[in-house]
Order: structure tokens, then C-alpha cells, then sequence
DNA sequence: TAGTTATTGTCTCAATTTGTTACAATAATA
DNA sequence: TATTATTGTAACAAATTGAGACAATAACTA
């Protein structure tokens, strides 16, 4: 390639060291869970959307400022599901390369070289109100179902795993559906999202029943789709009883 | 008091920092859920057993090695329940006091002054088989029942009603009672650690069903314990088939 | 306009799980 | 041998969940 101009690369001076953080940001097309994934540039590097963490900012901020600014939304449901910290996870031959990759110059000894311990949260964001950006270091983000997932860089693939594993666990506590779906919504649409999320299918009498028996969803208007068949109805979350734990 | 000589504290070259963790240590006498917490020398601060990650530690070896030099256990359950992250954490001030009346000779720029991120994790032990030994910095380490605990530094007390509400969760999934209660140990002991954990009385007969349908007990011998009534059976956990996320 | 089709909302009955009460078995003691 | 407190389990009721049936109904077709 050509010569780039060499940049310099942010200062450890505004971030605390050896604390990244890591998103697993959850979406939902109508039929499959998806997660953004980004490429960064000049590599065939595929990693999760992460950061660090400014001095005088807190973790949640942290998270919810990278999540601002890649998807450009102000309230995103998230949650802090573990924190990772193997001796193993440093990889500094990756960093450089990207790092290098992108035209910056950095010295043998650069602070993001170093060891990482990383707080990985998800969120669960609205599929069609979001157009994500890539940032500076990475040539796109896009969505990912997954199950066709590229390799992902370091311990990635494990992050999601384990963010995987507790969106289910979280799935009856937490009214998912809320954060994935629109406003309004078919009972078809909520029980997609719960099979997308537990991956199997569920029988619909009994889905219906049992969300209808909860008292946390209000009825609307019916919805006519142009199918040769009876309207469902629309319904939407009763929100604003419930939990709203990481909000920004 | 009389003059010490002044030490020499721990140097940042061989921690992580803005890196710490801390633990909430379960125990259970059979009657109580009780929790260690100590106290540092000449100051009323009263703390969680914590401590800081070594450079080329994990941060559950950080925690294993913490517990293992305050309990003597090598074998001990730990699990991971949250990072406590918020920019409002750090108390300088408190920590000042704690090495100053420790006799500890620190700089105005002393990196434990810094801001630290707190990894904080829940740990299961046997209460009849430790006597937990104070660390160098503390006059006492002593269980203390949840609802009597004395007032906690810093976030303390936030970190022990989150350990608790992860705990209730787990409560039933993760076999919490394996780590608890000794090898053997009747349906009634069982029981007590079920309503201590959960803060309410449960049913004798249906809990007693719902423990027997689970397949996770052996019985074994009755226990004559000198009642003037039925002897009860001992049981233990049919262990090793268990999943046993956080071992040494 | 009446019949066709696919889907929806709800009902019913069966199967399973959980709540509650009852009761026989049994260690230690009087 | 009777008494007492507790244990293990059975029995029945209540509640929840599974599975199937069916009427209602939009849009389309003849």
C-alpha cells in the first residue's frame, strides 16, 4: 500500500489502563438474533465493538458512549453480563497490527500493548432504527446471525457465548422482547423473538397464554397485513412499571 | 500511640492498576447465612476481603490466592457476579487512613490514592472447616449475620446486596447447597440453607419432593443424633457430574 | 355474493407439577 | 409399654402447562 501520513494514536493519558470494555449489541430482523460485528481496517481481523474507559467516566458510561457513537441511539437497554480476565487475553501482535494498519505510529511500548482485563456488557437495540457506523479503525459494521459468525479475534467468540447464555437466562426476568422489537407488535412478533433467542420452537397456544397472563402487555388496534386471514391484534410493552437497570 | 517504624507499602509494579476485587465469603452455621468481614487496624472501617490483581495473575487466581491465604481452603466456590465500576468508587482518603494507621510510609501520589475498578466475587465455603486469619493490614476477620452487618466502606454494602441477589438466583441451578453444608448432611439441614439463602420458610414435604425428584442426592446412613423421634437420613451430593464453573 | 384459505384468539380436556393435609414409622425417653 | 417429636411418604386438591379443537375473520377467488 501506500504511504499513509503517520498519526499519532490516543494518549494513555485519557484513559485508564489495562481496562477495556466489550459489546455484544443484540438485534432482531423480524426472524433471526443478530449481533454486530465489526472489520477494521487492512486486516482480517473481526472483533466486537469495544473500548476503554476515560479517567473520569464510569464503565457504564464508558459502554454507553461507544454505543452512542456506533448506532447512534441515546437509550439502550444494557446489561453487564461478566468481566474477563485471563492472563491469556492480551494479544499485543493483534493490536499492532491494526494499529499499524491504520497508518497510526506507535512505540514498542504503547499502553494499548498491554494486558487488558475486559467488561463485557450486551445491549439490545431496535434492528430497524439503527444504522451503525464504523469508527475510526474499522472499515464496517454489520450484522451477523449467529450461527454465521466470522472468527472473531482473541476470546470474542467466548464473549458471545457467555452474552448468549445469559440473554436467555435474562429472557423471562428482564422483558427482553421490549428492547428488541418495535413499539407495536403481533404476538407472532414476541414469540419469533423468543425462539430466535432460545433457539427452538415454541408451541403457540401456550406462548399466547402465558404472555397474555403476565399483565404486562396492553392491547391495540389490529393489525391488517393484507394476509387472506384473521387480523391480529397489536400490543404493546405496559412499560414504565418495569425495571429499567442500565439506561443512559 | 506510640511511633511505628515506617514501612515500605506494596509497589505498583507488581499490580494491575485502577484494578481490585473483592469478595463476599458465604458461610452458614445451620442456622444463619453469614458473611466474613473485616476490620482494618485502628480505623471502625469495616470491609469485604479484597485485594489486587497481580500482574501476571488472572483475576480468579487474584481471588483464589485472597481467599486461600484468609481461610487456609484451597478448594473453594467461587463465582464472578459483577464489576463495579462507577467514577464515584474511589476513597483515597479511606485508604490513606488504613496505611497510615498500618504504620505505612505512602506518597501523596501512592497508586492505591487511584481510581479502582472492583471485580467483585461470591464465594461458598464450609463454616466448620475454617478459621479465617486476619491479613496483615486487619485487626479481625469475623462472620457477621447479613442482617447484622456493621456499616461497610465505600460501596461495600451495595456489593453484598448484589452477591446476595445473584446468590438467590443461583440458588437453585448451581447446587448451592453442595458448598455450604458439610459432605453429609440431612434433608433438614438442607432445607435451612434453602431458607436462609431465600430470607422465607418453604413446605417440608414439597421441598423434601422437589430435592428427591431432582437426582442430584445420594442417600446414605440414618443419622441417630440422640432425638426422641425418627432418625433422618443422611444424604450427600451426587457430585462430580456437576458443573463446577469456578475451581482451583 | 358465496366459497376458500391461512391465521388468530380462545376454549377444553389431559398431563404434569405444586400445595396441603394426613398418617404411619420410629428413636429416645418416661 | 406408652409418650413425644420428627421423619418419610401417600393421598388428594389446586394450579400450571401441554396439546388439540374450533369458531372468527381478512383477503382472495369463482
Amino acid at each position: 500500500m501506500e504511504e499513509k501520513n503517520k498519526r499519532q494514536p490516543p494518549s494513555n493519558e485519557e484513559f485508564m489502563p489495562h481496562l477495556a470494555y466489550d459489546s455484544v449489541i443484540f438485534g432482531f430482523n423480524g426472524k433471526q438474533l443478530k449481533i454486530l460485528v465489526l472489520e477494521y481496517h487492512n486486516t482480517d481481523f473481526f472483533a466486537l465493538p469495544g473500548g476503554f474507559v476515560k479517567r473520569d467516566e464510569s464503565v457504564d458510561d464508558a459502554v454507553k458512549r461507544g454505543l452512542r457513537e456506533r448506532t447512534g441511539l441515546e437509550n439502550i437497554y444494557l446489561e453487564q453480563f461478566h468481566t474477563f480476565g485471563d492472563v491469556s487475553r492480551p494479544a499485543p501482535d493483534v493490536m499492532r497490527t491494526i494499529l499499524m494498519n491504520n497508518g497510526y505510529e506507535v512505540k514498542h511500548d504503547y499502553w494499548m500493548f498491554d494486558r487488558f482485563v475486559s467488561i463485557a456488557y450486551y445491549a439490545l437495540i431496535n434492528y430497524e432504527e439503527v444504522s451503525p457506523l464504523p469508527d475510526e479503525l474499522s472499515d464496517s459494521i454489520n450484522w451477523y446471525s449467529l450461527d454465521e459468525l466470522p472468527s472473531l479475534m482473541m476470546d470474542h467468540q467466548q464473549i458471545v457465548d457467555k452474552a448468549l447464555e445469559t440473554l436467555r437466562e435474562n429472557l423471562d426476568k428482564k422483558l427482553v422482547g421490549m428492547n428488541l422489537l418495535p413499539q407495536k407488535f403481533t404476538m407472532k412478533n414476541l414469540q419469533k423473538v423468543y425462539e430466535a433467542v432460545l433457539g427452538e420452537k415454541l408451541r403457540r397456544t401456550s406462548f399466547q397464554r402465558k404472555m397474555l397472563s403476565k399483565d404486562i402487555l396492553v392491547r391495540h388496534e389490529k393489525l391488517f397485513n393484507g394476509g387472506a386471514h384473521k387480523a391480529p391484534y397489536l400490543y404493546s410493552f405496559k412499560s414504565k412499571i418495569v425495571k429499567e437497570p442500565e439506561k443512559v
